[in-house]
DNA sequence: TTTCTTGCAAAAAGTTTGCACCACA
DNA sequence: TGTGGTGCAAACTTTTTGCAAGAAA
């Protein structure tokens, strides 16, 4: 069973089904969002973009982002809590992040408890649920040793 | 049985505790948080304290907004999809949003299951969570009549 | 009285937009 | 060829910051 990841071939299509024109700016974003795991923001799809096109402005991306966020294709997410910034990435299958607070690692996870939430909330207020977005934050295993090394100084030194 | 909800006076000693001043301006921010039931956005926030204090500035408002988060006072949350701002509200009992895309509302919410998804993450990546941010969007109760009936006329209206 | 906080205004940071030119379909 | 997309620069929105004056502790 074939995953049911996209290819580009069937974003684009997507697109043209939607009758919008196929730039090769536009072209550029998709695979750009399409060769990494990553989240990226707005300015990062840019500045992976100018190195294939020098001529691209930060104008397009920003464009072609929200054109490829309305025909479904990428989804945003804020992923930061210090900084309110939109990430995007391609809207394949359903996946949630976790942010490293010390290190800033996104750890990227599955869980079918979300699909729980989402028909626990509809059954209770009458809602129909259209998108949900979970994001946790905290230290990732390697951080959590030091992090533990950190607050037993912080104990041994007390007052200041 | 009380609420776990903590009254302004526990949460300026949080400030004091943590060395800060109490000035007039952090009391009428924290004040504003705590008669609201509603996410408020650093303009409104600012807006509402003009209204007891000509001489606040924007600049105050955000200055607080960041000292109650450090302070763990207050918590900030990123409610819209289309609009990247930040939203503040009390750190009080753990609850969620559902955000209707047609009219706006917020509806909040409680589970039981975000402490399992915790867990679960926890277990299968060796994290700790600190930060749990669970956020749905769709249709309201009312709203989802409306967008049958205009599902409906899509239906009936086919070509473009 | 010392240090932290405020107000003001200016600057940042992120995103959108008007307009003339350009190129997909 | 015509409509929609692009680049550029300027505008907009949200948030932060430098600095001198002001006020908690």
């Amino acid at each position: 069973m074939v995953m049911d990841k996209l290819g580009v071939d069937e974003r684009i299509e997507k697109l043209r089904m939607q009758g919008l024109r196929l730039t090769p700016q536009r072209r550029l974003v998709l695979d750009i969002l399409e060769s990494t795991e990553e989240h990226l923001d707005a300015e990062t799809v840019y500045l992976r973009a100018l190195e294939r096109d020098e001529s691209v402005s930060l104008a397009t991306v920003y464009r072609t982002l929200n054109v490829l966020l309305d025909s479904g294709v990428i989804q945003q997410r804020f992923l930061d809590h210090d900084r309110n910034r939109g990430y995007y990435e391609l809207y394949d299958k359903e996946h949630f992040h976790f942010t490293c607070r010390a290190c800033g690692r996104v750890i990227e996870f599955e869980t079918e408890l979300v699909a729980l939430v989402r028909r626990q909330v509809s059954r209770q207020h009458g809602v129909q649920v259209q998108y949900t977005g979970l994001h946790l934050e905290g230290l990732c295993a390697e951080c959590v040793e030091n992090a533990a090394a950190i607050a037993h100084q912080a104990d041994t030194a007390p007052t200041s």
